[in-house]
DNA sequence: GTCTATACAGCGATAGAC
DNA sequence: GTCTATCGCTGTATAGAC
């Protein structure tokens, strides 16, 4: 099988290979690193074929972040079942996202925002308008309170997110899902719903 | 030892220009989007110059990151007073020194370290030799659960640097240092001696 | 549709004139 | 010591032949 691959002339599924390699090379190296020419190689394509099926760099990485992954869908799996927990169950889901293969999106926007003003920009709106503005509302949560409760949520899952898949910081990145949901469950609700005044006076 | 009559190169503080013009760029941009050139120009000398005195790119990132900055000196502060608020008083710390000027190394390195190999290997070696080992000796932590207990902690501080000083999510990155302490530090202080047991098992 | 060829800019690094 | 000039390479993007 291994002698001819018939990959060469006329492949229809040029353009989803394009986006494979471009998802694996962003996640890797973040939108900087990651050169045209490069994820041509790994698709096993020619670099102008990159330019012609989405234009720009800047168009295949969009098309890169639009994986099948829709926030509403997960959201009813948190807010779900014992008020009391909702933290536990956030870090379950958050976890589950990020070691599937659509992880690799997150990686990748992660990684590319750190270094790179527009897609830290991308990445701040997905964040606020996508994750924040659902959970304050789907929880009651006190709205002058919500901000700063969401940054706290943020800050500890894009740490743990960091140190688990970037930093690769052990041995937080071998530790299995459910010891960290037990571990930072508790904190991530104590930032939606415990009592934060001494904090916020 | 020093050369009495040697007169100093034609300016002598070119080579420190050249230092914070690094900093201030490997800070915002990173070790690779920062590019020798460009710290050339933003110290006002010529890029050849940098090669001379420093030889490579890498090892001027080393210099720059010599910041006098001794985490040995911070960590009685730490240790010193009521063991239960030992996590605010790391988290009090911890942002006194991403607030100072040397925070701008922190930025840089992890700003760096997150796009390259190479410092986030840097950064690595140093959080796990210069800080883990540090803290979880001084503290009486079980020397089984330590590594864990430290890589939480060290999930909650990365996460807040860098939604504060990377992402610059608000309203934490515009938050006060004492808000963020009495909100975090319970958080580091649960991770350093709290109950593990249900993680651990 | 696909690929060759190339334009144009920027990178780190070096050699050598002054 | 400092700088000009340049090498070799890689980056995105485009034009045009098959």
């Amino acid at each position: 099988m291994a002698r001819r691959t018939g990959r060469r002339p006329g492949s229809p599924d040029t353009r989803e290979a394009i986006l494979v390699a471009a998802r694996q090379a962003f996640a890797e190296r973040g939108f900087d690193g990651a050169s045209i020419r490069s994820i041509a190689a790994g698709a096993g394509v020619d670099p102008a074929l990159v330019h012609h099926y989405f234009g720009s760099k800047d168009q295949l990485f969009l098309a890169t972040m639009n994986v099948p992954f829709d926030p509403r869908e997960l959201l009813p799996q948190i807010t779900d079942g014992p008020p009391d927990a909702i933290g536990a169950r956030l870090v379950r889901i958050f976890l589950g996202v990020w070691d599937s293969p659509a992880g690799a999106a997150g990686v990748a926007l992660l990684r590319s925002a750190v270094s790179n003003e527009w897609t830290a920009r991308l990445l701040r709106e997905f964040v606020v308008t996508q994750i924040m503005r659902r959970v304050a509302d789907q929880l009651a949560i006190d709205p002058s309170q919500a901000p700063l409760r969401a940054s706290l949520v943020a800050s500890q899952l894009v740490g743990m997110a960091t140190v688990r898949h970037i930093l690769k910081l052990e041995p937080l990145a071998s530790t299995a899902p459910e010891v960290l949901v037990a571990a930072v469950g508790p904190t991530v609700q104590h930032y939606l719903t415990g009592d934060l005044s001494e904090a916020v006076g």
